[in-house]
Formats: C-alpha cells, structure tokens, sequence
DNA sequence: ACGGCCGTTCCGCCTGCCGGAACGCTGTTC
DNA sequence: GAACAGCGTTCCGGCAGGCGGAACGGCCGT
C-alpha cells in the first residue's frame, strides 16, 4: 500500500473532518506525521486544488473534493430515479423525507428534503447509520436474504434486542414498510426499493416529530409511501 | 510535488469522470501510467476505500469519494442557510431554483431543486459555467468591484460580446437581478447574496423555458427572488 | 489445443519520499 | 526594544519504498 497516497487521503479526511482551518502542528498531530512530511502533501494537495491556506497559514479542505464526489451521485441511477419520487413524497406528506442506500451494515443517506418546520436529526445527507436501527435500513434488511445476517453482525458491534428485531422485520415482510424511533422524539417509516430480482439497496422514508404523526396523517404517510415506492421500482423496472 | 499523490488522485478523477467500470489497460492510457503502477496505486484506493472492481475486474469509484465531500458541503454556512430559502423560492415560483457560488471565474452549482416538469439543463450539482454567462454568476458580478475584470478574464479564454455585457451588469446593479439565456430556450433570472460588507460571493436563481415566463409569471418570479434575496441576506448578516 | 488479452505478481534499480534540523517571520512578553 | 516562543517553510543527506519492465496464471473466443 503506497504509503504517500494513505497519507494524502488522511490528511485530506481530517481537514475535512475538522470543518474549521488547522494549523499544521495540529494536523500532525491528529494524523501522526512529521511536519515537513505533511507540509509537503498538504502543498500537493493545494497544488491539486483539494486544499489552500487562509490569511494565517492555517489549512482547510476546498469544495473540490465536494465536487468531486458531486459527479459520482450524479449519475447514480438510483438517485437520479428518486429524486421526482422524493418530490412528489414531501409534496403529499409536508414532512422529511429520506433516500437512503445499503454500505456495507450501514445505511448511507443519499438524500433528503427537511420539512419546513424541522425535526432535530442527527443525520445528514453523506452520513451513515446502522442500517438495523432506522426505518429506511430495517425495511431493506426485511427484504433481503441477507438481512438477519447483517442484523447479527450488527449486534456484534453494539448491544441490540436482537429478538425484536426480527421480530420487526418479520411484521416488516408482511406489511411492506417498516418503522423506526432512531432519534428519540423522531418516528420514521420507510419502505425498500427493489429493482428487479436483485436484493433491495434502497429505500424511501418519512421522518417527523412522533407527536405529530397521530393515528390519522400516519396512514396517509404509509399509504403515499407504499404507493410511491411502487412507483419508484416500477420505473426503476422498467429500464 | 509528490508524484504518487498526484497520481492517486488523476486516477480516482478518471474513475469519477468516466462513470462506469474502466479496465485497467484504458486506464493506464488515459492517466499515462504503467500497469503496474496504476495496479499499485488502485489496490491502495482499493484499501482505502474509494474504489473497487466489478465482478470482471474492472475498476470503479466507490461512493466514498462522496461521502467525503458531502460532509463538506454539509456544514457549509451558505448552503445552511440557503436551503429552507431555496424550498420557498421553489414553492412560490414551482420553477427550477439554483444556489450557485463563485469559485474563480467560474460559478458552482451548490444546489438545486429542479421543477417537475424539468428543462434540459446543462448543469448539474457540482458542475461549473463562466459566471459571466449565467444570471446568478452576473448577478455577481454586477455586486463585486471586481466584477469586470472576471469578465475581461473570461473573454480572454472564450469570444464574447465584452461591452453588452458590461451593460447588462450595469442594469442588474439598477434592477438588482440579472438574466441569462445560457442555455438555449431556457430563461434564468438571477440576483446575488451579499453577506455583510464583503464582496457577494453566491447566487439565487430561478430557471424557466423562456416562453413559460411570459410577463405576469416573469414579474412574480422577480419579485419573489429579490424578496427571498434580500432575507436571505439579512439571515446571513445577523451571525 | 491454441493464442490473445486480461488483471496480477515479481524483483532489482534508483528515485523521490522522508524527517530532523535550521530558517525567517510574526506577535508577545518583560 | 531585545529576547523569546511558536508558527509555516525550507533544506538536504539517507535510504526505504515507489517504479516499471517482464513474467505469470486465468479466461475467453477461436
């Protein structure tokens, strides 16, 4: 493994990571390198375009690498399929709506439109989360084979009412949707995107305040989600 | 200049830029490496996590790179404070918005909400155009004391009508929105977000087919885009 | 059974990365 | 205002590790 280029993607990672400038002595320190060694990447990585420096000499992540990655999503098919989709959702519910994609044991949030009046997430779009903790991820899991092995490796890694669990993607298989209480205070349902016969790797759902989701304005969320996911792979299907 | 990171990340852009599995011959061709070294330099990548191959060994960017950068972007504090504007300006126009920066010379597509019944745009988040060509980027310029020298560069790398468009600045500074016809059949008014007593730096626009924009819709969308500009800065001021 | 093409591995050369030490600058202290 | 501390930057000798030509093994299409 070239050593130079793990150490340019470190070094990359904690500026990013940081969101702040640093100053160089702190980044060796974070990222355990000598100065002139991460002085010399870091001048790489401004001559590439990934870094600069502000007035003081500290150093800081560009939005290149935002732009980066910014052409790899764009042309993702299933994020370029959801995006009506996820419209049209917010449209109907007036809540937050989410698409998120199975890495890995997690879940990525590809995705999403806040409600207006928002509800405090921990998640943001970039970010990751057990796929057996949120709605979107369980309702993934409930239709994969794999499914309970990923739960297992999960609650390998943190304590996990295993039992429940499967007994959640059990209800989940039946109903088409599953739910979840992640952030608390936050209930969320989500249902799985299946795009032909291949195991499910996304998901659609709907996030908002536990109280505000009364018996009522629940079963029109289910139903514009169990409607829309339809619609999603069908034209995911389609193709 | 280290030569390994430079190459690392010429090979992560190719992967990125290309969009679909390369064999390792094609790249080596287009970033002018030997086999072995972009073997090398792409298991690295590999192990780092930013690509991998398909099922015939052929080389593709993870969604890493992705995630890297929309953690960037995420607590980037113009595009915090845009969204919720950005949802209202789309709401109230139901037309295409975009939320774009100047980045040297050029502007960057931060977001976009694209109407439902879309335009054929060029542009996509995280792509670029002159700001000298677009109605966000004149807005721009038209509110930056170094507006006409960006414009001079940008003539100097493409053929352009220079002096309509130092007067078409000079109106957007009277109005306080731009226009652009960058994209054929397509009209975009734009105005700029200055933030305190620093040079504007991002955009609101609104885009529409031209003849969707008619003169009762076009004076809405202005003064819709003027009023969210203008609270939009004033959210900004009050950091 | 053959040959071409692919990704992969090997290994000796030598270059280009490494890092300790010294430099110049700025702001602070007494 | 002289001495100092702390910063980013530069220098340069040493040597590890990146480099790349060549050989390997597997997979097709012939």
């Amino acid at each position: 493994m070239d050593r130079a280029v793990a150490r340019s993607f470190a070094l990359l990672e904690c500026l990013v990571r940081a969101g702040e400038p640093l100053r160089l002595a702190d980044i060796c320190q974070q990222v355990d390198l000598q100065k002139s060694t991460a002085h010399r990447i870091l001048r790489t990585l401004g001559e590439l375009g990934y870094a600069d420096q502000d007035s003081a000499g500290r150093y800081q992540a560009t939005l290149r690498a935002w732009e980066l990655g910014a052409g790899l999503i764009a042309d993702h098919p299933i994020k370029r399929a959801a995006t009506g989709f996820l419209q049209g959702l917010h449209r109907t519910t007036g809540e937050t709506v989410s698409l998120t994609l199975l890495s890995g044991d997690d879940v990525l949030y590809l995705d999403k439109i806040i409600a207006p009046r928002p509800v405090r997430f921990r998640t943001r779009i970039g970010s990751r989360a057990p796929a057996a903790l949120t709605a979107g991820g369980k309702a993934i899991l409930a239709a994969r084979p794999d499914g309970e092995d990923i739960l297992a490796r999960t609650a390998a890694r943190q304590p996990l009412d295993v039992a429940a669990l499967k007994a959640e993607l059990h209800e989940a298989r039946r109903a088409g949707y599953a739910r979840s209480g992640y952030s608390p205070g936050v209930t969320s349902i989500g249902v799985a995107i299946a795009v032909g016969a291949a195991p499910a790797q996304a998901a659609l759902s709907v996030s908002a305040p536990t109280d505000r989701l009364t018996a009522k304005p629940l079963n029109t969320v289910i139903d514009a989600l169990l409607e829309t996911g339809a619609r999603m792979a069908e034209s995911l299907d389609s193709r």
